[in-house]
DNA sequence: AAAATGGCTAAAA
DNA sequence: CTTTTAGCCATTT
């Protein structure tokens, strides 16, 4: 039932990439959405993420998703519009806290993630790292790393 | 069918 | 440094 082709692999390229998040770790829309190649569209990847299949039928589905890694780029877990499901945002930040991440719950209650220390923001997608020819690499190849003060 | 939102971001002021 | 503007496109009313 896919309204169309395109549409169905930018949702593919989405939980692709969310599922590559390895756990612990937390990473933005905007990151996920250049990974697949579509840099101007964090938005629909909060789209494909709010609509994820219940249906465990599916190649992807809430259960399979990781969805609960992928936060906005301030750190934080937008409360969507206070309504639809309650469970939501509150359950993402549980989810987030089970995979070991810590979450700030925030006096208005924005559930804010260190990003200086769980933010996982891979310079390409680690299935696309494999590069076919190792030219220019020299020595150092850099991977994920984490500096900060 | 058209208008309004939205789990956003990045750049300008 | 903070606040505002502009772009983007699927889902929803």
């Amino acid at each position: 039932m896919p309204r169309s082709e395109e549409a169905t692999a930018f949702f593919q390229a989405v939980c692709s990439a969310v599922q590559e998040i390895p756990p612990g770790r937390v990473t933005s829309y905007g990151h996920i959405a250049k990974l697949i190649g579509t840099p101007q569209r964090p938005r629909q990847v909060g789209v494909v993420l709010k609509h994820l299949p219940s249906d465990l039928s599916q190649r992807f589905n809430h259960a399979t998703v990781p969805w609960q890694r992928v936060i906005n780029s301030q750190g934080i877990i937008s409360p969507r519009s206070a309504q639809e499901q309650p469970s939501g945002a509150a359950n993402q930040a549980a989810a987030l806290q089970a995979e070991g991440v810590t979450v700030t719950t925030s006096a208005m209650g924005e559930l804010c993630v260190d990003l200086k220390e769980y933010g996982w923001f891979p310079r390409v997608l680690p299935s696309e790292e494999a590069d076919g020819d190792g030219v220019g690499e020299s020595s150092g190849s850099d991977e994920d790393e984490e500096d900060e003060s």
